[in-house]
DNA sequence: AGACCGATGGCCGAAAACGGCTATCTCAGT
DNA sequence: ACTGAGATAGCCGTTTTCGGCCATCGGTCT
């Protein structure tokens, strides 16, 4: 299947974009521990125009959902996870321990913070926030400095709300 | 083992006592910091009475000293620390230094400071007679003006004795 | 199949901080 | 000199904090 990408200017860093014709399948960070060679890939700015607009309006505090067509790949247990990570509302945070029982696996804990790393989707699946059960951050593929901005930014949008 | 407790009101506010099969545990002020969760404690006024009625006494004037069986839980060192509380007579103070030495524990005077801040069974085992070595009041879990009040009554009670 | 690895978390022991103190010292004021 | 009000530094059991240690469970690689 072809792949497609784009790319944006973002407050974090240029984003990559990366899909197929099921929907998207990533949103990379420029310093992405996981490199892609593009070869084979080509780039299409228009096929990611909604997904860019919508993570526009995230940055510019106008948004707090996204809806828009995800195909990420992964294994199942994979699935389940980042599934749980898109029920984590806006400006709110998780413990890895939390997550594991919310997928019914009490037990998995770090089997979860292994497949959060695996998200594929920064930012529109949300793994930035999922913390330590001491609230320290642990950990972030992008970044633990992207992983505090995100959080600060969310925090404020929150507190916006209050207005 | 299951905790029983009662209440009964007195001239520094109403008191609430706590207790097992093995004896009084407790005597608390309704200020007191020592948050409890009556969860699962049962009242009952009848196991009580005897306690209640001494303290009245107490109160009155009438009764300077307290024959019940206590049963309140600390460490070693706390039981030495309350135990050497018991030995100060009705109307009479010490200082924490002299409570120390009283133990054969001349250096210790803040640690004796620390437990006598912890004694469960207020009144009854009479931590408010120790005051500073220069005379101030220093400190009462149930307040100063307390601590206060209860010198003042003894005195009083004690100064009856010269008519 | 089996070994190894993590963006954890709960437990335990060690270490540091904390008081309901006090004797001592310093430094001003008489 | 004498007094009294702060500052200082030991003292010691408890409490809190911190740092390791290890069980646990999918995924991935051999």
């Amino acid at each position: 299947m072809q792949t497609h990408y784009s790319t944006m200017p973002s407050p974090v860093g240029e984003l990559t974009f990366t899909g197929t014709d099921e929907g998207l399948t990533g949103v990379w960070f420029d310093t992405d521990r996981h490199q892609h060679d593009r070869a084979g890939w080509q780039r299409d700015d228009a096929l990611f125009a909604e997904s860019r607009r919508q993570l526009e309006e995230y940055f510019v505090g106008t948004r707090q959902l996204f809806d828009l067509k995800l195909a990420a790949v992964g294994t199942p247990f994979q699935q389940q996870v980042w599934a749980a990570l898109c029920t984590i509302p806006f400006g709110e945070t998780r413990s890895y321990g939390e997550q594991a029982r919310r997928i019914q696996n009490e037990k998995a804990v770090r089997a979860v913070g292994l497949a959060n790393g695996k998200n594929p989707i920064s930012i529109i699946v949300p793994c930035h926030r999922v913390i330590g059960a001491n609230g320290s951050l642990t950990g972030y593929a992008g970044g633990l400095e992207r992983k505090q901005w995100l959080l600060a930014h969310e925090a404020r949008g929150h507190s916006k709300g209050l207005f």
